[in-house]
RNA sequence: GGGCGAAUUCCAGAGCGGCCAAAUGGGGCAGACUGUAAAUCUGCUGUCUUUCGACUUCGGAGGUUCGAAUCCUUCUUCGCCCA
């Protein structure tokens, strides 16, 4: 894997650059959206690529390693043959599931013992574990295995976990080593940043994974909690000392705002449930503000979704009978806002690429930012 | 023509003398959601009031009672059964 920088910012930190995978290239500012089981959810392959112009997605360790699991996964080739997706893929390893599974499961020094949340069966993850089951699932990126403490987690506590997804990072490294990809094509390890909101244990921890020297590096543990200001501060002290020719992907984040806050401070890559997520709740993103779909007010509203939006299907469907779809529980409802949303968040990604190599990228994020969080 | 049963807040449907503005579900309205245990969850949903609280409701009318959605009389409507 190579990252080649293109173009940096005058006014501030935002780069733009590709990254070359054995999948393909992917142009960087990018979005990446989050398919945890293998799956975009209610986004089939075809608009994936049509509508959305997704260049890469995510999988989940965990969530892949307890359903279908590892049998299956091998048995198909890995995780491109099995979903159909050709493009890059990036495997996140468990980590927030350590977060998130707080109360079903055992954190050691050795790893993480859960309790799967389908059907309460024990299971250990530690740092090898996971490299192995990542090497099974063979996506191009793969992510250490890390403890993401919350947002509002003490100075003591986020100390001793920054301490051991170090330790743990060491032994990722130790076992990516040691083993080889499994399908014909070159795998990456990401390391993460932790520090939790204290800025000398996020330069700390940035020092110790700039001198793993890995393909890209990970900044893990914001948008859990913390104030928006705080996330901010952090991504600026951290990306002050991690490599600038290497890609930086903030994990889990976020709001459109956040992304292009982000990129403004040096990152690369992001990737957010957001999008999918609150879609299927009725949340739509848009260039001029965030509509509840199901709102009253869209009821006799026979305007296209998003006249200028990024994709067709923005088009193709009026507001008033989207909000139908929502209110009758459509299936259909879910799987149109998930693609527009995700459509948007690769039109946001590419459009500050574009405005990063034109050069005025200062002054188009000051006039985005205020129309991305107005409530429609 | 005779007999029996039922009518409850937007809908369905509990309640059967005070703890009832009235369970529960649906619907409606609004909110939350950031490396997906989420196509999920939360709040509100008679009127007025910021709160406390006040007021008007349980088919209509009239009664019994300190007190009625709950008991009685009658009317209306709707079911079912017998002619």
């Amino acid at each position: 894997m190579k990252y080649q920088l293109q173009h940096t910012d005058p006014k501030s930190n935002a780069r733009a650059g590709l990254l070359h995978t054995d999948h393909g290239v992917i142009e960087t500012p990018i979005f990446m959206p989050v398919g945890t089981l293998g799956s975009v959810k209610g986004v089939q392959l075809r608009d994936l690529i049509e509508q959305v112009s997704a260049q890469i997605i995510l999988g989940n360790t965990y969530h892949l390693y307890l359903r279908p699991g590892l049998e299956v996964l091998k048995a198909a080739g890995g995780l491109h043959k099995f979903n159909g997706f050709d493009k890059p893929m990036l495997t996140d390893s468990g980590g927030f599931q350590v977060f998130s599974l707080t109360g079903i499961r055992k954190l050691t020094e050795e790893g993480c013992e859960f309790r799967s949340h389908i059907d309460g069966s024990k299971h250990i993850f530690t740092p090898e574990k996971v490299m192995d089951i990542e090497r099974v699932i063979g996506a191009d990126i793969m992510m250490a295995f890390d403890e993401c403490p919350p947002g509002t987690a003490s100075y003591q506590y986020a100390k001793e976990s920054m301490g051991l997804t170090h330790r743990w990072l060491d032994r990722c490294f130790k076992r990516f080593n040691e083993t080889e990809p499994l399908y014909g094509y070159n795998q990456s390890l990401f390391p993460i940043v932790q520090g939790c909101v204290y800025p000398d244990l996020r330069r700390q921890s940035a020092e110790f994974i700039a001198s793993k020297e890995a393909d890209g590096n990970a900044i893990g543990g914001l948008a859990v909690g913390e104030p928006a200001e705080k996330m901010y501060e952090m991504i600026e002290v951290v990306n002050e000392i991690l490599p600038g020719d290497k890609p930086r992907y903030l994990m889990g984040v976020g709001t459109p705002v956040n992304i292009l806050e982000g990129i403004e401070r040096g990152v690369d890559m992001f990737d957010c449930v957001m999008p999918t997520r609150n879609g299927r709740n009725g949340m739509l993103f848009t260039k001029d503000g965030i509509i509840n779909m199901r709102n009253k007010k869209w009821e006799l509203d026979f305007s296209p979704i998003e006249a200028d939006g990024a994709c067709e299907l923005d088009r193709t469907y009026t507001k008033a009978y989207l909000r139908h779809l929502f209110h009758a529980k459509e299936l259909l409802a879910g799987q149109i806002a998930s693609i527009h949303n995700l459509a948007f968040y690769l039109w946001l990604a590419q459009e500050a690429r574009q405005h990063i190599i034109a050069g005025d990228f200062a002054s188009w994020k000051a006039q985005m930012v205020p129309r991305l969080s107005t409530r429609l």
